[in-house]
DNA sequence: CCTTAGCACTCGGTACACTCGACTGCTACC
DNA sequence: GGTAGCAGTCGAGTGTACCGAGTGCTAAGG
């Protein structure tokens, strides 16, 4: 643990960076608010906190960068809990008094949401569907040979799914297919494997049976949403253009995407710095994500992404803020 | 009209630059394939095709690199319509053999393929519900509260829409309610108001009237999708950090990319090359699109995003035979 | 004993001069 | 008209000197 004076310096240091992007030296230290030492006591003090690991040189002579230890640290010994500032709490209570629409839309918005509070990358990751139960399955006909069912579940959500239809079945055998679907699905979750009864009437069960076959099939990848934005603004945060690429690379890819803020999900708000992200090519970046709930239940997630030397404080913040409003508002539908 | 000669030195130039990034002197020039004439003679050219605004200098002593209008004259006058190579081709077939699902996943999947097959950024604009029309209307209850309104569209499409239910109502009226939506409603079009008869019965009404409300209310945007993709990819091919961000803030707006792409659909294959898009932050920028169909009839529009020195004979061959194949596969349904 | 002032030292970044090489434009010759 | 050759231009790369920010250490002071 770190004595009072060296966490001070420590967070100096770690704000300093983030704001100007260069190594900062003891005498800049010196002056920062809530270090009343001299440069050359800093000094000593920070050679100390690089043996610990807290800080980095990156070359003789030159100031300090934070290490990874040292970012966790100052997030882990933040003052206060991390207030937005008025204009972006502002900006939160105009969007939230403005939001309507559809879920899907709604979280993708949330996500320019979050993108222009930080000026960082952002991603939402939809409520998974577990826990939903089918409510209404319909199979409509759009030619004589090609159709759809839709799938309503409780949490509104609707799936849809291509068919192949037999040769000469009439509306009436849709609609009977789509009676004696819906009555025996009704309640049934999709997770499980979908089985129906014969209704007896061979055309109609030809109908049923093709339904069947086109829910079941197709759940290969994750079928959850995710959205990803501000990444313009993400690129304006490295100067590495490598980075850049290999960043987008990985936001490109939705399964390391949900794989990562979906391990994260019981943890409430929750920071994860370079390599604790588990992914090699975010080494140089910081995620912040936290849950939003759906009826009290913890559904999915958001986060925003950007370099290690992210505003932290703010990021907290406005994640915070922004995971609580969009809770409270899809508690009530 | 450039003679045989001063086409064959502008066409070096823009292939040797496209190959290298690096601006092309004469003497790379006279030893293309195709022109056989010497340095010195290709410096009189060169001289003679930078008046003439084809080509332009960076500095005095360096090489040439093509302008737009050295780009454009390149474009139109390729000598073969762009093929595949063996491995792209292969990439194709393969990916249109194994394509299956919904048309959604299909066109999200077609972007990644594009940008696979010409290391570009991809857009993929999906088709405009225009001309579809209504198969069919159900509203469904999620809770004692609350409902979605599901709307089936004759091409495939499901439209879906929150709704409050008024107090106490019934399966019963819901289905009846669905019932009568869907009988006079079925083969409007989306566009139009949507406007229906009374059932005579007030709790049906009270639904139905809702589940107007609900379709008609939330059209304040475009809501056709756009998948972009391979950004990834895009953002090594510029080494300006400054333009990479500019394009990416240029593909996180939906509007831009649609209308960008909208306007080029009855062109058929085409490309526009820098200030051509219209679009000043893609100044350094090229695009090549082609629509494609769904049941014959020009539905969407693909297509591929990079700097203005890409490979235009991969990219445009790459576009055309994913749109061609894209046709096919969507008109099987 | 901890803090601090002072000093010698390190090293990255910038400025400058110089060279090298890849070009070009021009001219004279075939 | 095409070509060889030459003088000239200018960017990129290199070596040197210098400046300044920053360090570590030491010795003096509270």
């Amino acid at each position: 643990m770190l004595d009072e004076r060296k966490a001070a310096i420590l967070r100096a240091v770690v704000e300093e960076y983030i704001d100007t992007a260069q190594p900062v030296g003891s005498g800049h230290v010196a002056k920062a608010p809530g270090v009343d030492v001299s440069s050359a006591t800093v000094r000593n003090e920070m050679a100390s906190l690089e043996t610990e690991g807290y800080l980095r040189q990156p070359h003789t002579s030159a100031g300090r960068v934070p290490t990874e230890k040292g970012y966790r640290f100052f997030v882990d010994h933040l003052r206060q809990p991390a207030r937005l500032n008025a204009q972006s709490a502002e900006e939160v209570r105009d969007f939230f008094a403005r939001a309507h629409g559809e879920v899907e839309q709604m979280l993708s918005d949330t996500g320019r949401l979050l993108s222009n509070l930080t000026n960082l990358a952002s991603v939402v990751v939809a409520p998974a569907p577990a826990g939903a139960v089918i409510r209404s399955v319909q199979v409509v006909g759009l030619s004589s040979s090609a159709g759809v069912v839709v799938v309503v579940q409780s949490d509104g959500t609707v799936d849809k799914h291509t068919l192949d239809l037999p040769e000469g079945v009439s509306v009436e055998h849709l609609a009977a297919a789509s009676a004696h679907l819906s009555l025996h699905l009704d309640g049934t979750s999709r997770d499980m494997p979908l089985r129906v009864l014969r209704t007896g009437d061979p055309a109609t069960d030809a109908v049923v049976e093709r339904a069947l076959a086109a829910l079941g099939s197709p759940q290969p990848i994750d079928p959850e949403h995710v959205y990803v934005g501000g990444t313009a603004r993400m690129a304006q945060a490295f100067d590495a253009i490598e980075t850049v690429r290999e960043v987008l690379g990985i936001l490109e890819q939705q399964f390391v995407v949900v794989s990562l803020l979906r391990d994260v999900i019981d943890r409430g708000l929750y920071v994860a710095i370079g390599t604790e992200t588990g992914v090699a090519p975010l080494a140089e970046c910081a995620l912040v994500v936290a849950p939003y709930d759906v009826e009290g239940e913890r559904a999915g997630t958001i986060g925003v992404l950007g370099p290690t030397r992210m505003n932290y404080p703010q990021a907290l913040a406005a994640v915070a803020v922004v995971s609580r409003r969009l809770s409270d508002r899809l508690v009530e539908g």
